[in-house]
DNA sequence: CTCCTGGACGGTAACGTTTCCAAGGATTTA
DNA sequence: TAAATCCTTGGAAACGTTACCGTCCAGGAG
């Protein structure tokens, strides 16, 4: 009996730690069904033009056989991409990260496909290098945070992608992100209307977002009729909480200190609260994406906010329509708004910035 | 001339948003450097046995083509199963689950591995199906943070597998954690040593790190000839926040309210200290797991931490090892330590627990 | 009764790679 | 000089699935 390896209805003597147990095929299926192998496929895609006996025959087989599609098998067939998305961006210990990989590892799994993560490096070399892995694995889609550089590359990859956050270089493509503009806008005219006219806005490096924050935060003073002072407009070293900490020390030890100050990303104003607690200053502080136990600082942090789960969500169902070929739309563009949450260190008058000292 | 599919040199006159290209094969490949498919195979993998003047020709075609290699179609073969480490874990917005996410993801790229994310529902049987959903994709390993219920299905699915954080049911694995016991017992062991009798210890539902914890908290107070007051042992009904800020409300409105807190859990400490901030009641507090912005509360947070990076560095490179099939040994059982980080929470002294509303 | 239609099903050819085997040429050894 | 050996290379089989193309049989129309 030419049976497939060897049926293991024995114990094996030595532990099995990875045991080579060749799962059935549908070729083995097919035999103890009693049925021809395309049959076995189309029921197990279906099962449209099998008679419903042996439909089921072909079912019990499957189970008493623990039988399981090889996906892999399935996506070398032409045309037929694997069941997998690819998602690429930076640090998943960054919350929001984080909260864009969950709710698109979600909206993936309710279609039956799988997440797969590049492993990125910091270079832009390193995120081609993981984009172009991803790729050779024949993912039906990418999904890319992009980092600064060049993306033209991807234009004759064969895939759908579609960008979240931020846009690419070099590559037309559908983008999901949120209003950086109006977000950096709403954060500037509230701190405006309480009568704050030296504002300081804290920029990480050459993101594109910087600088849409940056830009509303501009038209924001335009609309207000107040003069930017172009020394507040901090540009960054580096995109982490220390160099935010460095910076507002610099900013709050001059003579003419801001009276608030605008840290355009979560990291960046954790490095703002740092150096403050260390200062014993307290000028108004708002930031850019809420962040968890932002209520429960001593001062509770108001920050403009956007839904990041939905980015992930609409990347990921954008995506997914791309990859099944029903949306043929030229690339679409989804901005999602911005929200203002007080919670009280943006609500600080301007004269609360002069020392206190209370250390 | 059979020329595949069509050699893409014309600019399509329509956007193409998802490009048909057909990436160039092994077989172009072969045919532009004039050389047979095997020849091209054995240069694209390290080149041994081919002359150094052939093999530069084939490099060059490859180039040229921009051939990347069909990692389906190689993981197809017998024996060789996919490049890729399949992760299953909860909540990726929980720090503690991002940073292994992360840590794996960096180990696993190391080595030309991706990271598949299976997605995970809440209840153990989707659990279950996405394992299955994963290992149909022939990865080359999993790693599982592991939900109650049995797993001994994994058995025979000829794949290794590693757990994270606590071992599953029904089955043998190799298990990377961190010293729960020695943990609860530290953080319990400080509290007493402070002067503190009456210590709350808060725990999520049947977990197994749970359970552990408790012992060491048992321990810790056998040790010191301090008895437990069973009551102040809560089990609570849910991991969340909400659960652990009711449970100290309804703590520390009791007659006899505890001196101090133990959260087993980084979510569990956050809700303890809302319900104390909300109470403006000041007992010790000591959480499990360290976690952003710890140090920037009111009062800065003790907690007792582990390096949960390395557990998910640990857990990545053992899987590795294991699937490479260099790693035979019975499995293994890797456990970090754990150490107390003193912020201020844990070092209030017993008598601070009464009431002070300074609010 | 014959022919045609259509549903059910079996078989086979791909998909792109790796691996094995055999063949050829060059080089060494007797 | 002939035989044996090695290195290089080409070709074909196989992996597990899907898609296509026949074949077979039943039933209806002419």
């Amino acid at each position: 009996m030419p049976c497939r390896k060897k049926e293991v209805n024995t114990v094996p003597e030595t532990f099995p730690t990875q045991a080579e147990a060749s799962r059935p095929t549908m070729i083995d299926v097919a035999r103890r069904a009693g049925v021809g192998l395309g049959t076995v496929s189309r029921v197990v895609n279906g099962g449209h033009g099998v008679r419903e006996e042996t439909a089921q025959r072909v079912r019990v087989a499957i189970e008493e056989l623990g039988f399981r599609r090889n996906e892999v098998a399935r996506a070398l067939r032409p045309g037929k991409k694997s069941s997998s998305l690819a998602l690429v961006l930076g640090d998943l210990t960054n919350p929001f990260y984080a909260t864009i990989a969950k709710a698109s590892l979600e909206v993936a799994g309710q279609s039956g496909f799988a997440v797969v993560l590049g492993s990125v490096d910091e270079d832009p070399e390193g995120e081609k290098r993981a984009i172009q892995e991803l790729v050779s694995r024949q993912v039906a889609g990418l999904m890319i945070v992009p980092d600064q550089g060049d993306h033209s590359f991807l234009a004759g990859a064969g895939v759908p992608v579609v960008f979240v956050d931020r846009p690419a270089h070099g590559i037309e493509a559908d983008i999901v992100m949120v209003d950086n503009e109006g977000g950096g806008r709403l954060a500037t005219e509230h701190l405006l209307s309480q009568g704050h006219e030296r504002i300081a806005i804290l920029l990480a490096p050459s993101y594109y977002t910087t600088g849409r924050r940056l830009r509303g935060y501009r038209r924001a003073h335009r609309a207000s009729h107040v003069d930017v002072d172009e020394s507040l407009v901090v540009q960054l070293p580096e995109g982490n909480a220390e160099a935010a900490e460095k910076a507002t020390f610099e900013l709050m030890l001059r003579p003419d200190p801001p009276t608030a100050l605008f840290a355009s990303t979560n990291f960046l104003t954790e490095g703002v609260l740092r150096a403050l607690r260390e200062l014993g200053r307290e000028p108004a502080v708002v930031g850019f994406d809420d962040f968890r136990l932002a209520d429960m600082l001593p001062t509770p942090v108001t920050v403009v906010a956007s839904d990041i789960a939905e980015l992930g969500r609409s990347a990921a169902r954008l995506l997914l329509d791309r990859a099944s070929g029903e949306d043929t739309r030229p690339p679409q563009r989804i901005v999602l708004p911005c929200a203002l949450i007080q919670r009280g260190s943006g609500e600080r008058p301007p004269d609360s910035a002069a020392d206190r000292k209370t250390r």
